[in-house]
DNA sequence: AATTAAATTTGATATATATCAAATGAAATA
DNA sequence: TATTTCATTTGATATATATCAAATTTAATT
């Protein structure tokens, strides 16, 4: 899953057009320092050289149950999922909008095979990182170091957050925030992945959806 | 809540008969290193002579919803739990043990009042780290900035597994992990603690303890 | 040891949401 | 445009767990 998701402003305009801006290595990084923490130039340099763009089209998979994932993506546009299979049954993990992270968080983090896998939702623009990439510029630049540490801060904290929102909100509750948080996600996402991603059933969001609302 | 928490041999013997080691910063601050990474010697004396070992009985309260928390504690013995106020009931949202770190997550990252208490549930030696030293440290080691992120990515990991085991299995199979990762916590914590910890009910934890296992 | 208070267990009932099943609507493909 | 496929909605029923209430057990205090 997932590293971080903040509220950020979409790169969308209507449903389903998406602007595909020409997309540099420059451009890609001042939006990762305008959103995180900036970069002393070498190691902007380093992270150019050993990073790669990817322009990839929707439904493409980046990452396979069973492998060892062993990037980060940052999304300069577009929109991801991370999801697993339980008991056969495909539940969202994570989102990841325009100048989120997302990795496997497990497979990443602890080297195991990857529980999940990444689905590209939307035409997309990633910068991929490796992670000996990003190892190597945590060791050299400290402020590389911080920049991955506020990402998993934030991660953290949304995490913590919706464990608080799963535990004491009702199914129309959860629903609402996540539309205060990401707004124009129900023009973006399927229902069914949004209704995993909650925990609840397509059904159930399906019956929110239409009382009130 | 939060800051991690490894499954660790305790420090009890009987429940309840705490052994109080005589802690000294030098011991404290290797357990910290053996149990997550090593750090330089100047680094380890800053640490020394800018952070406080506290000897607190049980009952304590650390932090109060509504103040600034900025500081992270290290639980050296003994154990600890966050909790918050979810429209007046008491709702346990972490648990600290040996060698976990514990700070409120919220207050410390965003600066804002907690909304959570810390309180003791055990006796407890701790070594009580202030955020100006935390950053003060980070900033000029690169080894204590990544100690940060190693704990802080385990905590991330952590919470990631509880909201897939919150999603999907029933109050047993909640009650089953947590025994699994902690076998002690049953001697150590009040079931309602680890009931509202689970998001279940005091009875039905009851009921589940009864039947079978 | 007796008394009070707190923690846990047990019971009866209510309820939100899951599950199963089918209908409708929208998008993709021929 | 017709046809197939996929996404969403609507309906009927089942179920795990919450809620309310009380009993019992354990621990703390006098």
């Amino acid at each position: 899953m997932l590293l971080t998701w903040p509220n950020h402003v979409s790169n969308t305009n209507i449903a389903g057009t998406v602007k595909t801006p020409k997309m540099t290595y420059e451009k890609i990084i001042r939006n990762i320092e305008s959103n995180y923490t900036s970069l002393p130039t070498e190691c902007k340099f380093e992270l150019k050289i050993n990073s790669k763009i990817l322009t990839l089209d929707k439904e493409t998979i980046l990452v396979k149950e069973g492998q060892y994932a062993d990037k980060t993506y940052f999304v300069a546009s577009g929109c991801i999922r991370a999801y697993y299979l339980k008991d056969g049954k495909d539940v969202t993990d994570w989102f990841a909008f325009e100048n989120d992270f997302i990795n496997s968080i497990n497979s990443y983090f602890q080297n195991i095979p990857s529980p999940h896998y990444i689905e590209v939702l939307e035409p997309c623009i990633l910068l991929e990182i490796p992670r000996d990439t990003a190892n190597r510029l945590s060791k050299d630049f400290i402020e590389f170091e911080r920049l991955e540490k506020t990402v998993i801060t934030k991660t953290m904290l949304q995490l913590q957050q919706r464990i608080v929102s799963m535990q004491f909100e009702n199914a129309q509750q959860k629903y609402q925030n996540l539309l205060k948080a990401r707004p124009d996600i129900t023009e973006r996402v399927q229902l069914t992945h949004i209704a995993s991603f909650l925990g609840i059933t397509l059904e159930t969001l399906s019956r929110i959806r239409s009382i009130k609302n």
